[in-house]
DNA sequence: TAATTATTTGCATTCGTATGCAAAAAATAT
DNA sequence: ATATTTTTTGCATACGAATGCAAATAATTA
């Protein structure tokens, strides 16, 4: 009921001071004696007084807030990302506001407006993009923008990715060696950079090592999705021996498919490779083989990225592509004869 | 570079009006004439206006932020919590700000404080709780704090949960009536109120039919403590033939213990129930039994409360007890000769 | 048309804190 | 003890928008 809030200035009053000196005393590396540090301290405490972030952010321009836009908390590597982000930010005293977008992500740009209004010291996209014009007002009003996870070609975004691409080569190579023939793709919403890298990567590799894809479907990066396309690729006459799917989210339930639906064995009749590494992936009853996401790393450098955009305004947007191993597991077999595939 | 922020101040000098007109055309329900609405839209839009949400937030005392405190959000049931959430606020014009906490929930109280700093409308804990000192505090302040799947007695706090009670009692009639003989139960954090409340359901309906438990253990809801928890449950000479487990995210642990390592077969060696029905019990590779916590259903009230309470500030907390439906799915069996076990 | 009422508008102040500046106090040097 | 330098302090103002109040304008009525 009696809502009260203590302000810096009943705290002078009681310390016997200035307004300014409480604010001092707030202020880390203001100039104040110690007696005065001591009597406001004793009167914060006494009255509970605790500064309004929002005033202050007023007044300095900086509201230690990090506005994130996430779009598929469903897939857990997104979870993951937000739990080591958030812990990472609190860390050095800055805070995240969530702005959940549709899947079908379209009108972003109305968010990140909703985002500004907000005053937040910088802006990070997980696994969504912005339109160039909104790009331009972000860095006119001094906020940096990252994209995690995703790319676009505007280099007034920082970047931070795993390699796709690279991630797409290895998976080919290694489907390759293991002795597979008619080797498949199901890949994540088309619109997406990370789908478009990995997809190439894997392509390009098995072209130059004088294959192709024998079949491709798209998952969207959408379970259901995921699960029609594994349904329409494995009810042809020969089915593959191999499938690369753009995520280890749409994996599992390809997996399900291919085993609970359609009764066939993995890895025996057909192998399947997934992309991200979640924790799932680790868990026996998938046991997926799978590029590894270093999520912990990704945020290391967006973090690293966005508290050094913020303190210095002139620091140029950074691109950082950090590469995955592949962790090979139970899901993809590994043929003997596998040998004098190099080109 | 050029970091210019517009103000009411610039917009209404280009629309040739006082900065309180600019104010009111951005203020629903304040009193504008046609005209000046016009001619303050058309220097808005011009120069990009949009009002600063904290400036207004000092002068109304309201930022439309809602702090959240998550600690589990490696259980699925948080992130799903956690995107509800911040879709149904998002539509009010609200926004999350997240504060993750660590697992071994400790100092939650430091927390609450840096959210107050924040100036936020109102707090909500998922699965943590807090002092009963900083309740007081937050009544004070006038920020109502919704306790989310997790009960405290408290009568200043909100109360949002499943009926965990019901739920225990509702897995062992069923279990009973499945004619299980040896019924074991894996705890979650013994510091939970959900916990609690699941086991002493349980355990309370065992005993109403003249049961008991045959062995327990504890998980802490952390998937690799439920893992050694079913190693050590499993591998007695007379082992369960059926176990309720405090959590879905720990069951999958326990059934992958259960058929990987220890080479039984779930329902036929041992039925597993679950509880929350996150969406992975029902992918068929668990196919998970399981007492469904309808987190759609916990937000809408959640968000009800929390709005309700932040626009009148005489609403009285209130205690939400939600009853979610046993799913029954394949990962228990229900055996013929289930009868006349009744007290 | 004049008188009365209803709407708009601008002025000035407020929210809670930070900070440049000049005065006061303390510390140091001569 | 005095002069000089350094540190501490308070005053006053600023941040950007919202709002009570009174003046100005528009709409309504007689």
């Amino acid at each position: 009921m009696a809502t009260k809030k203590i302000t810096s200035l009943e705290v002078a009053k009681l310390a016997g001071v200035s307004q300014s000196a409480v604010s001092r005393v707030f202020t880390p590396g203001a100039s104040v004696s110690k007696k005065t540090n001591e009597k406001v301290r004793k009167a914060s405490s006494k009255l509970g007084y605790r500064p309004n972030i929002l005033a202050r952010s007023l007044i300095t321009g900086k509201s230690r807030i990090i506005g994130l836009v996430v779009a598929h908390l469903d897939n857990y590597f997104y979870p993951e990302a937000l739990e080591l982000l958030s812990n990472a930010l609190q860390k050095k005293g800055y805070h995240v506001l969530v702005f959940m977008v549709a899947k079908t992500a379209g009108n972003i740009d109305d968010i990140v407006d909703e985002i500004l209004d907000y005053q937040v010291d910088g802006i990070i996209l997980a696994s969504v993009s912005m339109s160039s014009n909104l790009a331009s007002r972000c860095t006119a009003a001094g906020v940096p923008v990252i994209l995690f996870n995703r790319t676009q070609d505007d280099d007034r975004l920082s970047v931070v990715t795993s390699d796709n691409f690279l991630g797409g080569k290895q998976v080919a190579q290694f489907l390759i060696a293991g002795g597979h023939k008619r080797i498949a793709y199901i890949a994540g919403w088309e619109g997406a950079s990370t789908q478009r890298d990995r997809e190439s990567g894997f392509v390009d590799e098995l072209k130059k090592q004088g294959r192709s894809l024998y079949t491709r479907e798209v998952g969207n990066f959408i379970q259901d999705d995921a699960r029609q396309a594994a349904r329409k690729m494995f009810t042809n006459d020969e089915i593959p021996d191999a499938v690369f799917v753009a995520s280890d989210d749409m994996a599992f339930a390809v997996m399900d498919v291919i085993r609970f639906e359609l009764g066939l064995k993995i890895p025996e009749h057909v192998s399947v490779v997934g992309y991200d590494d979640v924790p799932i992936a680790s868990w026996p009853a998938y046991d997926l083989t799978t590029i590894r996401q270093p999520a912990n790393r990704m945020v290391a450098e967006t973090v690293s990225i966005i508290l050094e955009s913020i303190e210095d305004q002139d620091t140029k947007p950074r691109r950082i592509q950090i590469d995955g191993p592949l962790i090979m597991r139970g899901s993809t077999r590994i043929s003997s004869n596998a040998s004098g595939e190099n080109e």
